[in-house]
DNA sequence: CATGAATGAGTTTTCATTCAT
DNA sequence: CATGAATGAAAACTCATTCAT
């Protein structure tokens, strides 16, 4: 495997278990078995290791939404299937997951703006689901797009609950995960459905 | 204004504009115009302050909510009255809100556990106006707790999502607070109504 | 009891307990249930401190030695009695013992030189016992104050090496203090005897 | 030279001439002519420093009394030729010898217990000329171990005295070391010599 | 007699980064 | 492609001390 992997990969690790602020060059070079130097003959610095972080992981998760749908398919059991990935995916790679969300814009002045909305792909999806229902007639929404957003939110503040471990240890979590998830949707399409 | 209470105005309003990783003992104290070393007249050490922080934080959300909760009112009312609540509260008052999620508790392990479910409150809130409603035969639920936990968690995606500025600019915000809002809570009510 | 005798105590306490480099004024205020700035009043600053606690501590072991003297009896005897008390004293009381050595000179230039050699009384007491034995002519010695300064260099090689806990686990303490004793007066002595 | 061998030579004169108190590794570093941060290169953090300067100087000790035996000797003469070396040693290399007994065991909590031990070849050594001299009849001793032991700290004692610089103004340095010696050495053959 | 509030200088340590090789 | 040596800046924290009360 080339270092450039080995040190995103070991990064991703360190980041999601010893967070944001633990997360050194040198702690990084050592896990992946180098000097830190090393790390500057593939990033030019700490700044845009993180970026190259985020940008695969929002990646990722992108092509696995992508690889779930299939634009034959009926629109409501596309929202289905998107759904039901995009929770699976976070809960399989929560590290992936997390590293979307940990960076936040303040702390990176220096990032391009656009990198950030990389997600917007995320919820592009959605949307132009949701437009071929309406083309199908099998939904009805005013507005595609804030609808897309909402759904996309209301996922995000589920799984996020559940990756930052504030999960109520007397909750169940499959049982919550299907609830909310049966909610935010089944909620969505039977509101939205054509009478 | 005693210098406790200065310290924390200014640690909130650097962690916010800074973010987590930058806040400092020495920039605190130098916003607030004193020495690094009176921070620890006030505060054991920077965990102490942080958690400090926290907590009011949470205070301060719970408060709020339950200031909005009138008892006597219709349960789905309630329900109404508190989703707008939080919305508003965490859109208005944004440093006390996002400081309640962003100390993740891996970085803290010191943290005493509970602090960080004090966020409890918030569900057991909306959780005992789910029961009052099931009692008045108003609402009909499986499990309250569940529910109460799911209409949180998408709440906290919606209100994170404004608040992590990732929020797309082609969408305009308060359309999309109002729809997201509708969705949460109508299609929670809606689908729970017994027929 | 007096604050000031208060301070003195606890001093002594900790710096036995954690040593020198961890005595600190607040430690020792709030040991003493009193504010730091409080110390101040009594002593001017940590240095004066300290020496009146080495001064303290020279006087009462010297002052434990006199008391242990009866000039009318035999020298000989008399100088068991002294090395004999000086051990006792130096193993009962390791706090007030091991002060007079842990606060070297150069760490505490300021003090006044003499204050150190108060502890030229100690080996005073031991050439004059001696002197009297060459009057009495039961010792013979070239130089009474080289064989006192002698004989109290290795009485406290002695005690030092069982106060700084190194002596060897597998060397019982009492046999080893009574065959070092013994070495060191009956040594002197039977060498020293006029034929 | 290698700068560890410089920031070890470095701290053992500031050592001596500060005391523990006062060396702090800025300012080992500023006398070596490098940034502090450059210690950690060569060692981990300040107590490791400590631990190799404890550890060279008994080595050192230990390995200019080793040079000093030839085992072919008379037992008696090996005797007074180690207990020569020891203080001709001590008295040459105060540094080395000082710093030995300037970090207590209390102070260093973490230190591993055998490091402070490693002194123990010392008294191994007394021990085992003893040995030999009672094998071959020229010494009558209970207990060889707690014999060298003694002779050990009797030095210890004259040598801490001298190098402590409590030594009496008025004692001349010479005459008082070779009389201690003598006292130390010729007073244990004397008495322990078969008759 | 004692304190509470504050400070300035200092401590050890960690970090991202550079540069010559 | 990779390193070893080094640094400057910054981190959290501790300390002795002062001063007004």
């Amino acid at each position: 495997m080339s270092l450039r992997r080995e040190i995103i990969d070991v990064s991703k690790e360190l980041l999601l278990k010893e967070g944001f602020a633990k997360l050194s060059m040198r702690k990084i070079a050592n896990r992946a078995g180098v000097t830190a130097t090393s790390i500057y003959l593939y990033f030019k610095n700490k700044d845009e290791l993180l970026l190259a972080l985020v940008e695969e992981s929002i990646e990722r998760l992108t092509s696995a939404l992508k690889g779930a749908i299939d634009p034959s398919a009926d629109p409501v059991k596309q929202l289905e299937k998107l759904t039901r990935t995009y929770v699976d995916y976070a809960l399989e790679n929560p590290q992936e997951y997390e590293i979307i969300y940990m960076v936040r814009p303040e702390e990176m002045p220096k990032y391009p703006r656009e990198k950030f909305q990389q997600v917007r792909d995320i919820y592009e999806m959605i949307a132009s689901i949701i437009r071929s229902g309406i083309e199908k007639h099998v939904l009805d929404v005013d507005d595609p797009m804030i609808s897309a957003y909402t759904i996309w939110a209301q996922l995000h503040g589920v799984v996020s609950v559940v990756l930052s471990k504030r999960l109520d240890t007397r909750i169940p979590k499959q049982p919550f995960l299907d609830h909310a998830i049966d909610q935010i949707i089944h909620g969505f399409i039977i509101q939205r459905t054509p009478a």
